[in-house]
DNA sequence: AATACGGGGAA
DNA sequence: TTCCCAGTATT
């Protein structure tokens, strides 16, 4: 009996009947996308200039920083990691307590617990060197496919199927494919496969990614200035490609905040769980944030880290995360100056804020209690 | 296959 | 507002 066909092989037997515009071969693709790309590459901080070797972990922290982020956002934060841990082994001894800290408001923070643990990985059980192939490379801590395969490839040069949001966009469009997405996502990787050189396949990769970035867009590409304009058969629809299944929409949660200070200006902060949303992050300590209720602050002075008689209100805080907003009232509470610091809490003065793992959401409410009159 | 997981910039 | 970004881990 003959072996049931894989996911990578339908894929494959799917995109076969794809073609490309112009009576082009997917071999013509990245000779163009190459000479492009060494005309008008990218000049980014992580980015080795040719000919110059490419440091793994340099290849390895920008790409763990550049997940769903933009190359904007990123960049202090690189300058600011690399300056303080210029290698693995230095990251590897660091305290996680420091690395969450520099990372705080660059988001997804399971990222930095992942990197911290990764660099630890990487220097007890490789020698301090990081595999150097997808395989290896996938095996540790926040390497996922698409980091696997861009490091094994930049880094190691390699030949590397390397797949993100830039490059599903690119050969959607490159070969028009209407099926959306997630469900596209085999067939676009056996395309992307094809076109896939041999030989810089890292400099491919990060060219697909440039072209993504500033000519191939979401919105309004430009096609006009396409090197891949000629064998695009995405020409006249690749404004609406990739088709994408709608989102759902995002619910509201809503807490009251407490920002509880004692008469020597001193605030309470507590560290937030290890996993989940916010995860190993401090806090100024809320209710329980629920769906789509009301804050009552009377109701809510039950759920304070220490017992608290009143509050007053100073405003409200207003969040938007991954999957729901959130609507924090801040209230402001007296406690005495021998008021305890309960479990995971401890005591903080304001000026020492800035030196603390506080994810954005929860430097709006400092700056929110701060800024109202006592 | 679906869902959880941040935050900021662009249109 | 909405979209989307050099995605990963978990269920």
């Amino acid at each position: 009996m003959a072996r049931p066909a894989t996911k990578a092989e339908i894929a494959a037997e799917a995109a076969h009947d794809l073609t490309l515009a112009g009576g082009a071969a997917a071999g013509d693709i990245a000779p163009r996308l190459l000479d492009w790309y060494d005309r008008h590459r990218r000049r980014l901080p992580w980015r080795a200039e040719p000919g110059e070797a490419t440091d793994p972990y340099i290849v390895w922290l920008s790409e763990i920083m550049l997940q769903q982020t933009t190359v904007a956002t990123v960049g202090d934060y690189f300058a600011r990691f690399t300056a303080r841990w210029p290698t693995v082994e230095a990251l590897a001894v660091a305290d996680l307590d420091d690395v969450l800290t520099e990372w705080a408001g660059l988001g997804y923070y399971a990222r930095a617990r992942n990197l911290h643990a990764c660099a630890r990985m990487v220097s007890a059980e490789h020698g301090g060197r990081f595999p150097d192939t997808e395989e290896g490379l996938r095996a540790l801590p926040g390497i996922g496919a698409y980091t696997a395969a861009a490091i094994a490839a930049i880094a190691f040069g390699r030949r590397a199927v390397v797949m993100d949001g830039n490059i599903e966009r690119v050969t959607a469009r490159l070969f028009a494919v209407e099926t959306p997405l997630p469900a596209a996502k085999p067939v676009l990787h056996a395309l992307t496969d094809r076109i896939t050189p041999a030989r810089r396949a890292g400099d491919f990769a990060q060219a697909m990614m440039d072209l993504g970035a500033t000519i191939c867009v979401p919105r309004s590409p430009r096609c006009m200035l396409c090197p891949l304009s000629a064998p695009c058969a995405g020409q006249g629809i690749a404004a609406r490609l990739p088709a994408k299944a709608p989102k759902k929409a995002k619910p509201t949660r809503r807490a009251v905040a407490f920002w509880i200070e004692r008469p020597d200006g001193a605030v309470l902060i507590r560290r937030r769980p290890e996993s989940g949303l916010l995860g190993g992050m401090m806090e100024v300590p809320s209710s329980e944030w629920r769906a789509d209720e009301s804050p009552a602050i009377a109701q809510a002075l039950t759920e304070a880290p220490i017992p608290v008689e009143s509050a007053h209100p100073v405003g409200t805080v207003r969040h938007t995360f991954t999957h729901f907003h959130l609507e924090l009232a801040v209230a402001r509470v007296a406690v005495p100056d021998d008021a305890a610091a309960p479990e995971a809490c401890r005591w903080v003065m304001p000026d020492g804020l800035g030196g603390l793992a506080l994810p954005t959401v929860m430097r709006k409410v400092a700056e929110r209690a701060l800024g109202a009159t006592p």
